[in-house]
DNA sequence: TCTATTTTGTCAATCCAATTGTCAAAGTCG
DNA sequence: CGACTTTGACAATTGGATTGACAAAATAGA
């Protein structure tokens, strides 16, 4: 229960300001000031600050209309980079991003259930490569995103400090304060998050779930997550396990089953693998699908099935613009999987409804765990506060002077 | 995309300040400034404008600890008070509270599915005939609240403006801008919401969900219906229909049916008439539980089986930090759902959790939709905002020079 | 008992960001 | 070409939080 003063109006203003120009843009002066309500007056001296961080940028003026032809004002998205390191089991994978999501490097290595101390060092390692083949001077980075697969703990609810606990499958993982460990060495902020939940931030700030307030995300990679976005921002709930549909119970031939239980590509692939099919990892998915193999269509049927549940438990919980599907699935997979799932969920609503979420593909393809991580820092720095009281400062390394 | 300003921050402080000390009173001003982070010059300028407003008053001063005696602040409910109705097929009950959620006139009627201009009718006729009774002027009273069984529709999301469409059983009540009409007549400010959602805010205002950020509400009337509180405040979704869990699809014996289907309390008196019981109305369950009687028991049993997997979703997907169930079934027989709840939400509660929500009963008792619904005009007058942009701007008819 | 210390709440002055008002510049409309 | 619009900056004002100082009133400890 705190209070607020003009500082942190301010701080409010400035994001509220840039993120109108990010989003909105080209836009001029006079523009923002209809769009926020604000003065003409307050926006000039906002937009001076933003100019001298090298934020936006002017470009041009507009012509055609009456009046003064306005200065236009275009977001800079190469004012900073952010990183990101997305893991699982099987991978490590390193995006370096512009503020506007450009990848302007992607990195992929195969790895054996890596253990802290290996990811550890890899990502350290990356990062001042990667500096130092793009020539960036380690203030241009605005933070480091790591994601991982599986649940969180809530630490401080306060701060959002969250640990992984438990992660399904990954042994060695539990209760490590990953975050903190690269924050130390490499002298950046970094934040956690399970990469389901990235993956939507990621939707919800460069794709599909662009200006969405209320959506559901439907995570597949070699397990089956989920994030809920709620009034444009992520919700973790009390422990931080909101959206986790991965462990919904669901009633199968009498007993409870988990519902990740259907989606476990490890038991997928061993099923598939009996069967005589060729097998490694979620790509050659692809190459089944293709082929109409019957195996993989039944076993995407009986998941869409039982998805097609939850999601309707979604629909009618939460009451959501869109249910969006994504993941490291090839992008075919996932196509088919939303066309079963839009059958089911169909026949499963059975009141007369005016309006239903819309179901769709993400926007972001097999890389959307990577590239949600990566924009978490992106994401801190510049998405509007919705809190002004005294608390909701930001930990953006960069601009701390502006957007603090 | 609103900007902000000193006089939002200002509003903003104001309700902080006011929220202090209704939740945590009685406070010095330096209490209140070391809780809000505010310097204690801040505070007193803001408590001398409650003060002047008559919302606190100076009650004593505390001795007992070093330096001068604190003043401390006291909130004073009976600064105003609050009008509600709840309406169903078959009651018009009324309240009028103080800004503590006491009551001090409750009033209920038998109604036989009354139209909107008969309830229009009502609702002036007691509302002036309370006023006169009690001695109060209009400008006490701060606002009214009706609640309506069945879902709303959204009609300007931004504006928070709904109406009745379609409420289940009620006749002649589709598309009735009610709360506009009976604001006219009035000359107060209306505000309209579906009781389950009412109850909601007033058991988080008042009752049991006091002080939680996140919990789910099971309304359990003539129907059955649902309130999801997020963050601390009621949660509508794109449409309006957030929560409503009495629509929600469940599967039975292979085919979907709507969860709302199991708790029709009409089905049940009449399958109870057909065994011979004389059943009326929602109170005369509370004498056949007394009696164990077998038919009921079963009735309930299956009703709490299908709730609780809709429970479970809720667990899973909202992660909140309780789940509430209240209503206008009598308490005995809410208690023994509950108990019949718990069992079935452990049986389904397969992963070893290291927390899970609590259940409980509502605080309110069977007046739990009235007192949420006169909680409404409270509620917005008093709650502390939560976006502090420049259309946040609560419409309370009383201390709108403070509180605005 | 007396003094040092702590704490409260107010007064006065300052600070800071948004607002108001004005105006020159630069375009379009008729 | 003159009337009108629109932009964006300058200057002065406003309003609410902050800072610093202080008297008053209590307790702790000698």
């Amino acid at each position: 229960m705190l209070g607020t003063n003009q500082e942190y109006a301010k701080s409010y203003n400035l994001r509220i300001v840039l993120e109108a120009i990010r989003t909105n843009g080209p836009l001029s002066r006079a523009d923002v000031a209809r769009a926020t309500r604000l003065t003409r007056q307050t926006i000039s001296n906002i937009v001076d600050e933003l100019l001298s961080q090298h934020l936006v940028s002017e470009t041009g003026r507009q012509q055609g209309r009456r009046g003064t032809p306005a200065t236009l004002l275009e977001f800079q998205p190469k004012a900073a980079y952010s990183i990101g390191f997305d893991l699982d089991q099987a991978h490590l994978t390193a995006v370096l991003m512009d503020l506007n999501g450009a990848v302007e490097v992607r990195y992929q290595e195969r790895l054996n259930y890596p253990s802290p101390q290996e990811s550890l060092e890899k990502m350290t390692h990356l990062t001042e490569q990667l500096l130092e083949q793009q020539n960036l001077p380690r203030s241009k980075i605005c933070g480091v995103g790591i994601g991982v697969p599986g649940p969180m703990r809530m630490l401080d609810s306060a701060k959002d400090q969250r640990q992984v606990i438990n992660p399904h499958g990954f042994p060695g993982w539990e209760n490590t304060p990953i975050a903190e460990h690269l924050a130390e060495r490499l002298d950046l902020p970094v934040q956690l998050e399970n990469n389901a939940t990235a993956a939507a931030i990621g939707e919800s700030f460069y794709g599909a779930g662009q200006g969405l307030k209320h959506f559901f995300y439907v995570f597949l990679g070699m397990g089956l997550g989920g994030g809920l976005f709620i009034q444009g921002q992520p919700f973790h709930g009390l422990g931080g396990n909101a959206g986790e549909i991965g462990f919904l119970p669901i009633q199968n031939a009498g007993r409870y089953e988990q519902l990740g239980y259907f989606f476990s590509a490890d038991m997928l692939f061993n099923m598939l693998r009996a069967q005589g099919h060729d097998i490694k990892q979620l790509e050659d998915l692809a190459h089944l699908l293709a082929q109409d193999d019957p195996d993989l269509l039944a076993w995407l049927d009986q998941a869409a099935d039982h998805l097609a549940r939850a999601l309707l438990s979604v629909e009618y919980l939460v009451d959501p613009e869109a249910l969006i599907v994504g993941g490291s699935w090839p992008v075919p997979v996932l196509e088919h999987l939303i066309q079963d799932l839009r059958q089911h969920i169909n026949s499963g609503r059975i009141q007369h409804k005016s309006y239903a979420p819309e179901l769709m593909l993400s926007h972001a393809g097999e890389d959307a765990a990577v590239l949600g991580v990566a924009t978490l820092p992106i994401y801190h720095m510049l998405t509007p506060l919705h809190h002004i009281h005294k608390e909701a400062a930001p930990q953006s390394r960069l601009f701390t002077g502006v957007l603090s």
